[in-house]
DNA sequence: GCTCACTTGTTCGAATACGATCGTTTTAGA
DNA sequence: TCTAAAACGATCGTATTCGAACAAGTGAGC
């Protein structure tokens, strides 16, 4: 009976894909369709249509307008995203996911979101055969195009690392560190915050400040500790500061019968007693939990901050907890993971006639007081042009 | 007598999209349209046609005209025109226009374009008082929201005009140059070819064909020339070729009355001299310039290239040009004048909490005949993977 | 039986496309 | 140069479509 009625109205209802097939078809067929027209003759509503348009608009496979979809038109702006789509999956290897890291991976995800990359961030151990573990699970399981990593780089081991990281056949960006020169890793990119000169700018603040012999207190078991302390030297030689009567301690060093709080605390009174000795009346601490304790230590024993002492901490993680609170030199964190996607991005885009870019950024100098505020010897005119 | 009626009287309406591409074809077709006829042919009204080519105007697709519309004419100011008109006008200044700027001044030009910025440039001598002169020239006439500078920076003159530059106004990235970590300029940013790593490489490739005696001469009035010695001084370090018996010598520092080209001969002898006396079979030649020179002279004394003498030139603008033809360490100069504009137009969208960046590339090693090809000790397996 | 995941339908406020009017700008012709 | 006609853009109104939120139906797996 009524041989009017639509190509299927009631008889067996299709699956989402063959409606699709069919909704192509139609397109095929006539260049363009109606939401509305479609819908009847396929006898769902139209609003199903809509998501089924939507869906294959997603896929580039047709083009939305209003009131229904045409074929894919090449001025159909939205189709631009489609381009973008086969976009990679970059793996990132750090050594904390809890000082200092979480920072630099929030600026990688930004910056990954915005150039349409997936990012998977793993933790590893501060050594170079688990950060190799770490990488390999990375290669073995996901599909990684590109990778960014924040190895251990030091002795025998840490070489080797890097040897085997510069031989990856997909491209490498270091963050937070360098390959040194004498490894000829020539395809190994990096972005590094610049910590000898976020080192120099602390000891010129507490130059300013009056203070005329600054001493450095560092943790040589952390990669961030030699250029800071080279930093620190450079500075002392600019300010013709003698570095031999300078105070500069290692708590890493120290005898490893009286680590722990006891041996930290009679550490802390050695420094303390140096800096008494040599006039030093200025300490830049590495690792701002150092720092934090520091200043404890300090308040302990009766010295004010920054009136005896004044304080410049690094990484400004929780150097604002202190009390005083302690200045700061800031590395950009967020921007070392973005610059090191950026990096990543850009090297998969371009492959291998872009050569190899090595970034340093500066830090910043966070003041608060445990530097400021207690006026010495009146700031010379030297270094007016130096903040 | 009536087949005269539009082409799509009444029958189905169109969708936007279609009607765009209907547009367009017509254009394709006839070079230029009327907003009536295409109304009247597509039965809607001329606003809607408008409309439609106000949109494909804004995609760059056409050129609007009065009563219809054209192809995108380079004539059409309103497209380009418009977009430009917010952006921002960059100065640049560089020490010579014959050689080796022109690649860098492209990558910069090819880049601004991309980024929509107009870049002006001009030479200037290679002297700190001139690249003020020029700076300050850009500064007073033209209106400029960011410098690119390669300045001299030698002496007390090149550091006072870096202090200068660090407290222009507007922000200023240098190409090829390096702030030295004594002057506090926190506010510079650089592009510079890592020249200390490709005198490495140059180095590298001349131990593994077999050489085991590395010269350099270099001419130490150029500013690249400290890092090119410095990179050939690392080198011998890693490879544990003894520095104090090697040649390193400096067509700079010639006698001033032998100057001209019979100083230059006497030189060059004298090199060649020292070469044989030292065991010394290869050497690093800094500019290509020089490097043809050279080899001109080692084939006028009867010396066969690279048979003799081996040689590796350094900047690749003319060593292709030499007979025979010169390896030669090629600087990406293209991408030098690329990332400073990149730098530039991130630092003008980003403002001042974007953190200073420092960038380094790595050059490329050409090989040619000069340095290949004439097999010495087989190289060993140390460093399987420096190339 | 049950829940869970998935798909589809309904409603309704928001967004969009298109056309009409009218004052302003541009163009062509005297 | 002036003037009239054509073209243009801003604003509004209307018809239609879109999509978010919620509701309901279906099949898979336990």
């Amino acid at each position: 009976m009524s041989p009017e009625q639509p190509t299927e109205p009631t008889g067996k209802s299709l699956f989402s894909l063959q409606r699709r097939e069919r909704l192509m078809e139609d397109l095929r067929a006539h260049g363009a369709i109606t939401v509305r027209d479609i819908a009847a003759k396929l006898g769902v509503s139209e609003l199903t249509i809509r998501r089924d348009v939507n869906i294959l608009a997603d896929e580039g496979l047709v083009s939305r307008v209003h009131g229904g979809a045409t074929l894919p038109s090449p001025l159909d702006r939205s189709a631009a995203g489609r381009a973008a789509q086969h976009s990679y999956s970059i793996g990132m290897v750090v050594p904390s996911l809890d000082y200092y890291w979480p920072q630099v991976i929030s600026g990688a995800r930004a910056e990954a979101e915005e150039q349409n990359l997936r990012i998977m961030v793993r933790g590893s151990a501060y050594d170079a055969a688990d950060n190799r573990r770490q990488v390999q699970a990375l290669l073995d399981t996901q599909n990684i195009d590109g990778l960014i990593v924040a190895p251990d780089m030091s002795g025998h081991h840490g070489h080797e690392l890097l040897r085997w990281l510069n031989a990856l056949p997909i491209p490498v960006v270091l963050a937070e560190r360098r390959a040194p020169a004498e490894i000829p890793a020539h395809r190994l990119e990096w972005v590094a915050t610049d910590h000898a000169f976020g080192a120099g700018m602390a000891v010129r603040h507490l130059w300013q400040e009056g203070h005329r012999r600054i001493g450095c207190l560092t943790d040589s078991s952390s990669p961030t500790s030699p250029h800071v302390v080279r930093g620190w030297q450079q500075a002392l030689a600019a300010l013709k500061i003698p570095l031999e009567d300078s105070v500069h301690e290692d708590s890493a060093r120290q005898d490893p019968a009286k680590q722990g709080n006891g041996g930290r605390a009679s550490h802390f009174d050695q420094v303390l007693e140096l800096c008494t000795k040599t006039g030093t009346t200025a300490m830049l601490v590495h690792s701002d939990t150092q720092a934090v304790a520091f200043v404890q230590h300090c308040v302990d024993r009766g010295l004010t901050v920054p009136g005896d002492i004044a304080i410049v901490g690094y990484d400004d993680e929780v150097a604002y907890l202190a009390e005083p609170a302690i200045s700061a030199v800031r590395p950009p964190k967020q921007y070392v993971g973005k610059v090191a996607v950026q990096l990543m991005a850009a090297r998969l885009a371009e492959g291998r006639m872009r050569p190899v870019h090595r970034i340093e950024l500066n830090p910043d100098l966070i003041l608060r007081e445990s530097s400021i505020g207690a006026p010495r010897i009146p700031a010379a005119g030297v270094l007016q042009d130096s903040l």
